[in-house]
This record gives structure tokens, sequence and C-alpha cells, in this order.
RNA sequence: GGAGAUGUGUCAGAGCGGUCGAAUGAGCACGCUUGGAAAGCGUGUAAUGGUGAAAGCCAUUCGAGAGUUCGAAUCUCUCCAUCUCCGCCA
């Protein structure tokens, strides 16, 4: 959410801004209109109230006297009305207004790259060499499957497409990147967290999933408007949602691991084949909320962390800086990690991560007590430290042998009970 | 799922429908006192919005929302959370 103070004092930038995203910025200048409308409109009714709130003591002080009040009672009903009509108009201008504001992307970062699609990304480092094989290598559905550990059909059996079931080694190795991934992050000062699956609207909001994505997420038919969450970011975001901390608790680091839930609406035909895109994935998340003045150096950190994880899993990657007509509603500044994805012949996202500045802090009214003793808004930052489904695509496919067996990764061996590879 | 109870400021804890943003105590901050500390004394101790150069003033907020009333922390309704007991269950 975007202060309606900065809209109003820095109009021109703000537009020039937006106007970077692939956003309408028309609904600027309506939302300032009704800005306007809504300062005269509350002097208006509190105006009146004050009035009422004054004859009222005085009906009192009359009462307990046993005096008549009855002409004061008359004004007060003459008051009330006007009052009555005019905090219903303020009310609808306010209604209006937050709606709109709530539809508002982020401001960009100044480092964030202009560019109209994702081919205006920024590569800012690669990393390590795409592998040379001596044979055609295998799309990691095929392999999975080949190995009888990837069960698509079945999933779709029980529950429908873009589901899937591991089984034995693959399975294992799912499990064994989520403690592998969890470890890493603990040692780099994540606090280890395990949160809820469900979330509700509010919670939703403050990430900035909701209004205006409920499209993507699984509403759940329950009593209470609950979702599964799309990502632990979420949940990890909104621990401190609604809170006043005092400036020593900052920077708060916090790791976890959750299925992530995605309806996909929207995606038909895309990565139909395979883990890449599904309905239920894992993930390790890393989400931070810390003062304004430590989030760049932040965002850098949570970058270095996942690559290592890359690094350490020895596969080829790259990072990207987002550019403006690609970055997400709540971001001002996001790097993507890309793996090395063989049978694609190119690299495909593993990992986001994001400084969404003080957004998020705004819809999820997170502060702290700055020097002067004044709350401020803190600034939050996620990233994906990594998705676990396409590190097991990325290790099939770049540690597959001619024979159909799947290398692991040395790293990974204490994970796997000293299991060095996954074969049939 | 059934029965009952509770929800007030940083915390504990008062609060008859009227002058209650809210007694009292603790904590915290500052000052006095002290060689220093403790004790003691004094002062202060919310957020949001509007207005104003500022001091300030006004409005809203006592779990959330709606209602009754000239006036609600106090009465009514709905919801949420917590606690106790019973039931069920990993």
């Amino acid at each position: 959410m975007l202060d309606i103070k900065k809209i109003e004092n820095d109009f021109e930038a703000v537009k020039k801004n937006l106007g970077n995203r692939n956003f309408d910025i028309s609904i600027l200048d309506q939302i300032v209109e009704l800005n306007k409308q809504r300062k005269i409109l509350t002097t208006a009714s509190e105006t009146k109230k004050a009035e009422i709130n004054k004859l009222s003591r005085e009906i009192g002080e009359l009462k307990k006297n046993k005096q008549d009040a009855s002409n004061l009672m008359s004004q007060v009903a003459t008051f009330k009305n006007d009052m009555e009509k005019e905090a219903n108009e303020l009310e609808e201008v306010q209604n209006k207004q937050f709606s709109i504001l709530a539809g508002i992307p982020n401001l960009l970062d100044a480092a964030t790259p202009v560019g109209k699609s994702e081919d205006d990304n920024v590569e800012v480092k690669k990393w390590g060499h795409p592998r040379n094989f001596d044979f055609t290598p295998a799309d990691h559905a095929d392999i999975g499957e080949k190995l009888g550990m990837l069960d698509f059909e079945t999933a779709a059996k029980i529950t429908g497409a873009r589901f899937v079931i591991y089984k034995s080694g693959i399975a294992r190795l799912e499990r064994a990147l989520i403690n592998f991934m969890l470890d890493h992050q603990i040692s780099k000062g994540f606090t280890e967290m395990m949160t809820p699956f469900i979330a509700h609207e509010r919670s939703l909001f403050g990430t900035g999933n909701l209004p205006k994505f409920e499209d993507q997420l699984f509403k759940l038919n329950s009593e209470q408007p609950w979702y599964l969450i799309p990502t632990s970011e979420v949940t990890l975001t909104n621990i401190k949602r609604e809170t006043i901390s005092e400036e020593s608790e900052f920077p708060i680091l916090y790791a976890a691991y959750s299925p992530c839930f995605r309806s996909e609406a929207g995606s038909h035909g895309k990565d139909v084949k395979g883990l890449i895109r599904m309905h239920q994935f894992n993930k390790v998340e890393m989400v931070s909320i810390c003062l304004p003045s430590q989030s760049e150096e932040i965002h850098q950190k949570m970058l270095a962390s996942s690559t290592e994880i890359l690094e350490k899993l020895n596969l080829p990657y790259r990072a990207i800086a987002l550019c403006s007509g690609d970055i997400g509603f709540a971001s001002q500044k996001t790097y993507d990690l890309e793996v090395w994805v063989p049978s694609q012949n190119k690299y495909r996202e593993i990992s986001s991560i994001s400084n969404c500045g003080d957004f998020q802090a705004r819809r999820a009214n997170i502060r702290f007590r700055n020097k002067e003793g004044k709350p401020e808004f803190v600034h939050t930052l996620n990233g994906s430290g990594l998705a676990v489904g396409r590190t097991v695509v990325a290790i099939l496919e770049n540690y597959q042998q001619k024979d159909g067996s799947v290398q692991i990764p040395e790293v990974l061996w204490p994970y796997m009970g000293g299991m060095k590879e996954i074969r049939k």
C-alpha cells in the first residue's frame, strides 16, 4: 500500500515510477481527487460530532440538576441528521479510496531496470558451466517415471492434473533438500519457523495477495475466509502484523519450510509436463523484517545465501534483476535465480528474492518505534531458498547418467543416508 | 462438537449509562536526592485521522462489528480469541 500523502506530494514522480510498470496510472488522478473529498467530509462530519458531544454533555448536566433539556435534545437531533449524512458520504469515499489504493503496486527502487517484459530483465551474475552431455539429456519427468519414482498419472487419478507422487529415492531427495536448505539458512543466521499452511484474508491482504490476486489462490469452503498459503512468506510476514516493536529487535530473519498451493489459473498449456508448475509444491522461504536502513544490505545477504545453496549443489545458475515490467506487485526490487535445465536448454526460475520496502508493512501495519519515539513502518523482504521441487528438477536433469540413473550431489549424501545415486 | 467463564493502556487491575483516554499499582523515561546505587520525592508515559507555522484543538479507538440512547468501556445482538470441564481425535 502506498502512502496517500506521498502520492499527493510527489505526484509527478509517483506517476512516472508506476508508469514504468504495466500499470494504468490514470487511476492516480482519481485517488488524489478522492482524498480531497475525504478531507472535506471528514472536517464537516467531525465538526458536527464535536457539537453533538458538547450538547450531550450539557444535557447530562441539566438532567443531573433535574432541569428540562428538551430544547437541547432537539438541537442534537438536527446536527445528528446532518452528521449522519456526511458520515455516510465519507465512508463511501473512504471505501472507494481504500479499494483503489489497495490495488496500486509498489513504487520501484531506482535500481530496478526499466523494461516492458521478461526479455528486458538484466543478468547480474552467472555461475557454473552447463554440462556437455555425450547423450541426449532426458527431461526430469521422463527420468523420474523411468525410475518409477515420479508418478503423475496416479496423482491425477487421486487429485487431478498438476499434482505428483514421489516415491523412494526421489521422495527422499525432496526431503533431503528441505533439510539441507533449512540447515543452510539457519547457519546464515535465519531462525527456523514452522507456520500454519492456511491463512485468513487479513494476512493475505498484508502481503499483497489479496484482493487483487484472489484467482491465484485456493480458497477453502470453510466458515472462515481461509486460503491455502501460496508461500510461507504470507504467514512469516504476518507474524508481526499490527505490532509496534522496539528498534533493537531488528533485523528479524526467518526461514521456514512449507508446502505452497497455487491455483495456476491462466497458465493452461504452460509447463504442463513435469514438476515445474504444480498446484502444490514445497519451498524453503526466507522472510526478513527490518529497519529501513537495513533492507538493502539484507536483500544482498538473502541473495547470497540462496546462491550459495545452488553452488553447494553445483548447479549452474544465473541471477537476474527483474525489470519494471516483470517485477511483482509488492516488490520494489527483485532478483530471480534461474537454474540450468538441460532438457529445455535454458535457465528456469528457482528463486525470487524481493525487497518490498514498507509496502507490505503499511498493509499489515508492522511498525517500530524510532529514535524520536514515533512509530515508523519497517521494511519486509522475502526470498525462496529455494523452491524444492524445481531443485529436484535441476538435480535429476543435471546429474542424470546415460543408463537412466541419477547421481546425488555430494553435499546431500549425509541427508540421503549415504546414498550416492538413485537408480532403479 | 457440548457446557460454562473471560477479553480494559507496556503489564497487573478498578470502572453507578453522563464531565472516562479511562482510578490505582507496577514498569519505563526524565529530573531532584546520593560519592555511587537503592529507597524516596516530582514530572511524564498510546495510536490513527482532521486542522494548524507551532503550541494546541477536534474526532475515533476499552477483542472486532452492528444496534439501543441526547450520551456506551458500562445495555442488546453477531462474530473472533483465550481459559476450564466433558466428548472425539493424530
